[in-house]
DNA sequence: TATGAATGAGCCTTCATTCAT
DNA sequence: CATGAATGAAGGCTCATTCAT
């Protein structure tokens, strides 16, 4: 199951580039925006983006495979590095402020019967919250009633909250640091 | 002010029916559903939407409209009969009880450069939320540092979040009741 | 042959106003007008413009039909009191400064496989202007060797020329001035 | 300023069909012509059309450029090896024999509130005319008190008549020759 | 592999014409 | 007869996807 073929480097080049500008430009104009804008902004022809991406589908999901990986990188970071007791207050604070790349996308896979779920990529941080918040109820910085999927479910909200609506900064410091005293024991 | 005629029977019966249709479809397939299918949905000609609205737009836009209004109804009858004290939290978990509809449309209208601003029939409730608001917070139940923004700005998320990540009933009203510990004294 | 009903009074009316209608709104916006503007343009509902003519290429054609009918009037008037020398002269110049209104119509009937040949109305001047062109003839005003066939191609010309091209008040007059010199004798 | 990529041999190729398939298309049909008509006629799909000229409007702008410089091409080699008395009279008439083409072109254009003023393409002839009009007054074979622009606008008569009213061959040289009759000296 | 031209289904919208009111 | 709503066939144009170069 290993790839057959190590990829010439500047085909890994083009698909790095190709993922790079199919973020900027989803996030700008939507999911609707053409594929042949996405080509432009990468400066490579359509047919070697439907080389990499067979799909504009798959394009998305690599895009969020992409965004997941790195949300769960700064995660680690914060785990590692961070108060437990604080850390699941600055992750979920940090993700909403994410939520323009994030959103983007995910509403971008919202659209059309996509069978990639909608959210899943911040689904996919389960895990990684699931140790976040353990270690802040451990610590007595979150009620205990708590269940990590009401955590993901006000995450996922305020996530496209964030993005629909286009709070601004002063907006979302305050909606944020509210919704998080739901979290506090009372 | 009133209309100067009175809109034939089968022209009204049709226009409700369309509406009626363009909301379902929209809301299960997004906004990218084509107006042919509402067409069939609705049991009329393609050329009966655009009589009726004469862009894809306007008939997103008229869905909104409607929608609003619905919610409103539903928020006056709760200040006229309901306690001061519960009716901002009543109406706060109808309203995200109800958002696979109001959800859809939401994005629809986020999509492109649209010039009815994504969430606006929600913040067109902002007045009557603030009744409520003002009350809640005068029969104490609600934090009198609560602001109105903040509220429609977790309603808004709540809503979105809702709608896309397709929450079951019963995390929906656990997230909810969390989510409304944020509003209360403690 | 007599027509089985008379014509209600406000038929005939109708179908007077209609045909005021038409005549202006194609001349402005040319043959592909829609009927309903035309409706619009003469108050009536766009059914009772089919029934008075069942089809549109059956108004135009009806427009048409106007248009010869007060063109020959004018030939008419012309050759009844003009001088013979002249009035040859002077009925080509008011037709092609007609234009505006012939020309619109013409074009019109000349889009799509027209069965009515385009020109036809001006064609079917043929006669009255046989009777200007052998009394200028006589007269010794234009020379000898002149076909009808020939003015009428030259009448037909200007006048599209003069609706195709817009030609100005003072370019018109040179112009045909100076066309008409063709005929004079040398 | 040349064009930083040569064009592939194919898009070329197909290019010129369009283009071809177009000009008969619309001179047989009128502009009202469809353009899934004109992809027929050249054998492409309908998208190759619009890759080519994104507009409607634009591949008709592209024939009647097209057109021109062959229209001047012909002037030239009149202007280069012809007689300077007789150029102006050959040219006229060999322009008003291609009035098929020509003014299939110009009506196309003349529809709907086009920026292409109608007749354009003819009118950008003027200098070549210009040129041969000089030369003509200059050898005493055209009257001293024509102008230019009256013999535009006679040219442009000429050929949306013979156009409109689909003279026939004799007709044509009968009429054009007692036409061009006006701008001799008297 | 990359390129970019070609394909063609599908979308929104218009409008002549029909028909229930 | 008049009205105006409904119909549905086009038409122009877009864009994901394929394929020759």
């Amino acid at each position: 199951m290993t790839p057959s073929k190590p990829m010439r480097a500047d085909a890994r080049r083009n698909r790095a580039r190709i993922l790079a500008a199919a973020e900027e430009v989803f996030a700008e104009r939507g999911a609707s925006a053409s594929t042949e804008e996405v080509a432009a902004r990468a400066g490579v022809a359509i047919g070697t983006i439907f080389r990499h991406f067979p799909t504009k589908r798959d394009l998305l999901a690599a895009i969020m495979k992409d965004l997941r990986r790195r949300l769960i990188d700064k995660a680690e970071a914060l785990v590692a590095d961070g108060d437990p007791g604080t850390a699941f207050f600055d992750y979920f604070t940090f993700l909403v402020g994410s939520s323009a790349r994030v959103g983007a996308v995910v509403s971008l896979l919202a659209e059309e019967g996509t069978s990639i779920e909608p959210g899943e990529q911040i689904m996919a941080l389960d895990h990684t919250f699931g140790t976040l918040l353990d270690a802040a109820q451990e610590a007595g910085t979150v009620r205990p009633d708590v269940h990590l999927d009401e955590v993901m479910a006000l995450l996922a909200a305020a996530t496209h909250g964030a993005l629909a609506t286009a709070w601004s900064d002063d907006l979302r410091h305050r909606t944020v640091t509210l919704l998080l005293d739901a979290f506090r024991p009372r």
